[in-house]
RNA sequence: UGGGGGAUAGUUUAAUCGGCAGAACACCUGACUCUGGAUCAGGCAGUUGGGGUUCGAAUCCCUGUCCCCCAGCCA
């Protein structure tokens, strides 16, 4: 069992509720096919992480299986490099695509013979309007699109046309393929959208073998459906791009067929995560390439010594929706330090050193002292041996001149743990005449303290690392901080760029740092704990002569924090002055405003309603919009409800039948609202049975009467009956009654709902309280 | 500006039919500690504004505000 089994996922994401709901209805027999179609036009990074998380998971989690497709429709761009990249960092992620390894390039004859038979059908032409042609007649968000003069051209002379292009007989831009979708489409995308364009371009896989290519917008679809994927998962950007995934398969292919899902792309402070300002970070130099540590990529992460683990639970915290949302980076940092405590082995390492010589230990002595690689909380064994001699160093943040108040490290004259080993005492400090620096400290140390714990009079000490040194191991250190100095570099002042605000101290390398013995043949790869420093692996710039070790990330130091004064993770933070909010009276419709406008019978309907029946303008205004919604509220008057409950019944629900029906009538008439109001005014119901019985009329299950009558909303129940519901009602919560009496009022509500649910919402809610109330008190 | 999507603690998210606003990260207190780490205990903090319906609204209705996406022969 790993650690990710333990973080359980108490609910589904909205996208595994549509699959499990799938599952159950069987509108796939129970398939789950997903498929990450990745590009291969650049290096994965931690957005994609999320998405093959995603689509991974939810194979593994519903018994299915995800493809990995690459998505290689543009010859211009992509590279077998990619395609290796890709797939590395997939299985160094931990996923396993098995046998299902595709490429939409394997698909283009497959492409081409449905393009022919759109094109057959009269669905499809060829458009010989240039691009510049194409953007004119495409028109605008607000105005329509005008047809292309070559949209009527007869389907003979397309295929013509079409098959020509494919044997290449134009140059690139001569002509294209287009669907014929709609050009008065508010969705820009139905404003016939291209199919194939061409290039005359050596694709990485089929060579020259095409030089006509499918557009994303029509290969994709086809070659979910050619694998026979159920859930099609991509980001919130290709929304409206599924309307002509939809257009295209019911086009080519009869349901159950793929279907497309959108989710938040991820976003991370203090990074970027587009393809492009990546790609330009390493084609510029800004970083030593695609794998540089500082990188969000996966082999950037990879070789900064994330684990795969980490970077999966982290994947898992964030969660799926459709928020646009910006992740801080203390949640990835985290994630990965909560998989690496558990997994580093605990060793000590010294930065920035500052000798220290044991005045009191003699020169020719030495000693092996037994180190444990893990610490009590940690359910893992195993030691090393240590040495100590009389010279060693000490990390030169751990002693102060001057110590600040809470001080628990070494100073002139007090006492420190050696981690390990024993207490020393700082008796002298030696500074240079010169600069004033400290350079060494001369201690005694005490030979009795080892393996005893401190005691009343020994004041409570941070335990320091430290290495000896004449074993100590001098390595490069290379310590890294975020790679940009604004939380999101995308957002750039006025004549920058986001390089602008990357940070200069993303990379900090000290080559006199020291380590002890026992990492002399430490492993590229290896990931260790620099006790009080952080978490760091072997770099692959290691040489025989010199180790490399990179900082993965490091430990919090609440101290250090505290001193400076620094909040962690929202030093940005300012406080936002809530704008008092401007007080709107009112709440009319411009729509309906202008409806009566134009429309004299209504603005005095809107006004006699008022001004006989009693109604407010908020009240008037919804059911004044249009003469259909006056004629219903009328007639439903007429059976002698009250103006006032009428309103308020189709303001509230009926308008709504109104907006979504498809065609024809509503499933009740006027005089049925009309009576449901009745039965309300005349408290022959309560109103919470009275929603029952509405529902029951939108679902056309007939009058108030007969629902009143077929589920027995008439029949009342007793006093007494009801108090033997209140009292079972809560004879089954006892820690919530117990809550309620010590203080928690707000129960009260759910008691309420459980005893409406009881009597089949018969009883009168205030009733129910009253008795409940009694109940509880008593 | 037309269309599409979105808004719940500082951040990321949960809340079944309208019925307990819950968690994680961050932050603050304390305990413990041979890591100022980890762990444990406690705390601060939220439904985008306004109005309505209801015994009861994050959820339903009306009306504002803000954010994102779409006018590539990229994906």
């Amino acid at each position: 069992m790993t650690e990710l089994d333990f973080e359980r996922r108490e609910s589904m994401d909205f996208i595994r509720e549509i699959v499990a709901r799938d599952i159950q209805s069987g509108r796939y027999h129970g398939r789950v096919v997903t498929r990450f179609p990745p590009e291969p036009n650049g290096y994965l990074h931690i957005g994609h992480a999320k998405s093959i998380a995603l689509n991974f998971g939810i194979a593994e989690e519903f018994g299915g299986v995800c493809h990995l497709r690459f998505d290689d429709t543009n010859p211009e761009t992509e590279d077998m490099e990619y395609v290796e990249a890709i797939m590395r960092d997939v299985r160094w992620l931990g996923y396993d695509w098995q046998d299902k390894l595709f490429f939409a390039s394997d698909y283009y004859e497959q492409f081409y013979q449905f393009a022919e038979q759109l094109i057959v059908d009269g669905k499809a032409y060829v458009d010989s309007l240039d691009e510049e042609g194409i953007r004119q007649y495409r028109g605008t968000v607000t105005e329509p699109g005008r047809p292309s003069p070559y949209r009527d051209r007869p389907i003979e002379e397309n295929l013509d046309l079409f098959r020509r292009m494919r044997a290449g007989e134009f140059p690139d831009g001569a002509h294209v393929l287009r669907a014929k979708g709609d050009l008065a489409a508010a969705n820009m995308k139905m404003r016939d959208p291209v199919l194939y364009r061409i290039r005359h371009a050596t694709h990485y896989r089929t060579g020259d073998d095409w030089c006509i290519y499918p557009m994303y917008d029509y290969a994709h679809p086809i070659s979910d459906a050619i694998e026979g994927v159920t859930h099609s998962i991509c980001t919130l950007e290709f929304e409206n791009n599924r309307a002509i995934y939809d257009w295209t398969l019911d086009n080519l292919y009869e349901e159950p067929r793929p279907h497309q899902y959108e989710f938040a792309r991820l976003n991370l402070d203090y990074t970027v995560m587009s393809k492009r300002k990546l790609l330009q970070l390493v084609e510029e130099n800004y970083v030593a390439g695609w794998d540089d540590p500082r990188m969000p990529t996966i082999a950037g992460l990879r070789r900064r010594g994330y684990t795969p683990e980490g970077i999966r639970l982290f994947c898992k915290r964030i969660g799926v929706d459709k928020t646009n949302s910006r992740v801080q980076i203390e949640v990835l940092e985290n994630a990965i330090r909560d998989d690496l405590n558990a997994r580093a082995p605990r060793v000590m390492a010294v930065l920035r050193p500052l000798k220290v010589t044991l005045t009191n230990y003699p020169a020719d002595r030495s000693e092996w002292l037994e180190a444990d690689y893990w610490p009590r909380d940690i359910d893992k064994s195993g030691t090393r041996q240590v040495p100590l001699a009389r010279e060693l160093y000490i990390e030169r943040s751990d002693f102060s001149q001057n110590p600040p108040e809470g001080w628990t490290r070494l100073a002139p004259g007090s006492e420190v743990r050696l981690r390990h080993a024993y207490f020393i005492r700082c008796d002298e400090v030696v500074t240079d005449p010169a600069t004033g620096e400290v350079v060494e400290l001369r201690c005694s140390y005490d030979p009795d303290s080892l393996g005893k714990p401190s005691t009343a009079e020994r004041r409570r000490s941070t335990a320091i690392q430290w290495v000896a040194a004449n074993h100590a191991v001098p390595v490069e250190v290379r310590l890294y901080d975020r790679l940009f100095t604004v939380a999101n570099p995308d957002e750039v002042e006025e004549g920058k760029t986001f390089k602008d605000y990357l940070n200069p101290k993303s990379i900090d390398v000290i080559d006199t740092a020291l380590v002890e013995l026992s990492l002399a043949q430490a492993e590229v790869g290896s990931r260790y704990q620099f006790v009080r420093h952080g978490y760091f692996i072997v770099d692959g710039d290691s040489t025989a002569q010199k180790l490399v070790f990179n900082r993965i990330v490091d430990l919090p130091d609440a101290f250090t924090a505290k001193l400076a004064g620094v909040v962690k993770g929202r030093e940005a933070r300012q406080e936002t002055e809530k704008q008092p909010s401007e007080v709107v009276v009112g709440s009319i419709s411009e729509e309906r405003e202008r409806a009566r406008t134009a429309d004299v019978w209504l603005a005095e309907k809107y006004a006699s309603f008022m001004a006989t029946l009693g109604l407010t303008p908020e009240q008037a205004d919804p059911i004044t919009g249009s003469r259909e919604v006056v004629a219903f509220f009328e007639a439903a008057l007429e059976t002698g409800a009250s103006a006032r409950t009428v309103a308020n019944w189709i303001n509230n629900e009926v308008l709504r039948l109104f907006r979504d029906r498809r065609d024809g009538d509503l499933p009740f008439s006027a005089a049925d609202l009309g009576e449901l109001a009745k039965l309300i005014d005349s408290g022959a119901v309560t109103t919470a049975a009275a929603k029952t019985i509405y529902t029951e009329m939108a679902a056309g299950n007939g009058s108030p009467q007969q629902i009143v009558h077929r589920l027995g909303l008439d029949q009342t129940l007793s006093e007494s009956e009801l108090t033997t519901l209140v009292q079972q009602v809560l004879a089954k919560l006892p820690d919530k009654v117990a809550e309620y009496r010590s203080g928690k009022v707000s129960l009260l509500g759910m008691f309420t709902g459980q005893v409406m649910r009881a009597t089949g919402g018969k009883a009168d809610p205030r009733q129910v309280q009253e008795l409940l109330r009694r109940q509880l008190e008593a």
